[in-house]
DNA sequence: CGAAATTTTTACCAAATGGTCAAGAAATAA
DNA sequence: TTATTTCTTGACCATTTGGTAAAAATTTCG
């Protein structure tokens, strides 16, 4: 049944492909995430038919429960791969480096993933939105404990006289929610300024607009 | 079929009762926009059953039936109450006031919503996500208009010197985005600082942090 | 090749769900 | 009271949906 193969070279030609899995379980799976990314993110959970996944990965849904036993295991999947990407740049904050440069670095990176990944943006709302069943534990964790190391790293900054007191969990939420909203709002965010799409130029001025308010302030 | 009567005093004791509606009309719709933001505030709108929105109004379902023939009309006007709301204080904007007393008092008002009716904020967010498709007109149209004419206001700000030079459209992003993510992002925050609820206090906190970040900035 | 394991498909439930209909219960008006 | 309108309900239906079983097709490997 379980697979206990593999004897040969370790090194694939192609995808990372966790070891132990078939060069076909790989690209499938890898199929369905991101198609279960794209309809979770426009659907919801509930509004998400295993259907409409399948299809969009090219594959009957018999085929795709064969990857996946149940809805929900593929919605948990694409949220935690969702949340590695997103921790990264994070974690990456350093307590000895310049505050503005460490931060506009940070916010670049977010609205990378906003502009990149919008979907994966949307599914993550998505799952705050519902009160957060699946991820409770984590937030609870994992979440908690970097962002608390990290508000350490905010209040180091302001110790050495290189920030202005403020708390550091509310920056930090007001970073998500700048960066996110152009994800999460895209719809209103484009009838509002008159554009068809979004687009690197877009984003550009977004984080120059945005770095100017949090850095320097509104007033003169 | 339809009603014609009230040929007697226009004053009703209770409810503001929109004309040309039964005590029990106005009533019942009332329990059942209620319930239906609830339902749609935590299931999103196709998660959302006619069945769980009637049984939180406390009536059956041919009778929510009775007065929204469709799901979409019930989420229709849940979206559309929702709005008249949040449109208020953003009109109220004053060119002549002080930026700064007049954008305090607005963020002040966005978070009393966010606190009050979080549900609401929730609601609006799914649709978002979705990609807007009862609100896109709306959005291009009255909320575009609307942005426009409050983005020359603060660009009357600039000109008489009271404001840096910022792009009005992302200041107003930034401050939907900061103010709606404590209701849409709830368990993400209280996860984070480690509470079990918002309590007026902790949204007094909010608005302080938010607004000596977005006045004074990062920088000391 | 031929056997074993893996992958895919066809056919199919049982439950849930949006919505309807016709009849009955309450109000309301005359 | 009686007639009329408004409100409520039980029974019901067609469709959708998550999920399964088992056989068929394909790949892998000795």
């Amino acid at each position: 049944m379980e697979r206990v193969k593999e004897p040969c070279a370790p090194a694939e030609p192609e995808a990372p492909a966790e070891s132990g899995k078939t060069r076909i379980q790989a690209r499938n799976e890898a199929r369905i995430l991101d198609a279960a990314q794209e309809v979770f993110a426009e659907r919801g959970f509930r509004g998400a038919t295993v259907d409409a996944i399948a299809a969009k990965a090219g594959m009957s849904k018999p085929n795709l429960h064969y990857y996946f036993k149940r809805k929900s295991d593929l919605y948990v999947a694409v949220l935690r791969r969702t949340l590695d990407i997103w921790l990264e740049p994070f974690a990456e904050l350093d307590p000895e480096g310049d505050p503005e440069i460490e931060l506009r670095r940070y916010i670049a990176r977010k609205l990378d993933m906003s502009r990149l990944y919008p979907d994966a943006s949307r599914v993550f709302a998505n799952e705050m939105l519902q009160g957060a069943p699946q991820l409770r534990g984590y937030l609870a964790g994992e979440l908690r404990e970097l962002v608390d190391r990290k508000a350490e790293v905010i209040r180091h900054w302001i110790a050495r006289g290189v920030l202005s007191e403020i708390d550091p969990h509310h920056l930090v939420f007001l970073i998500w929610a700048a960066t996110q909203h152009y994800a999460d709002f895209d719809p209103q965010v484009r009838a509002v300024l008159g554009k068809r799409k979004l687009g690197e130029q877009d984003f550009a001025d977004i984080e120059e607009s945005l770095c100017r308010i949090i850095f320097r302030g509104l007033l003169p």
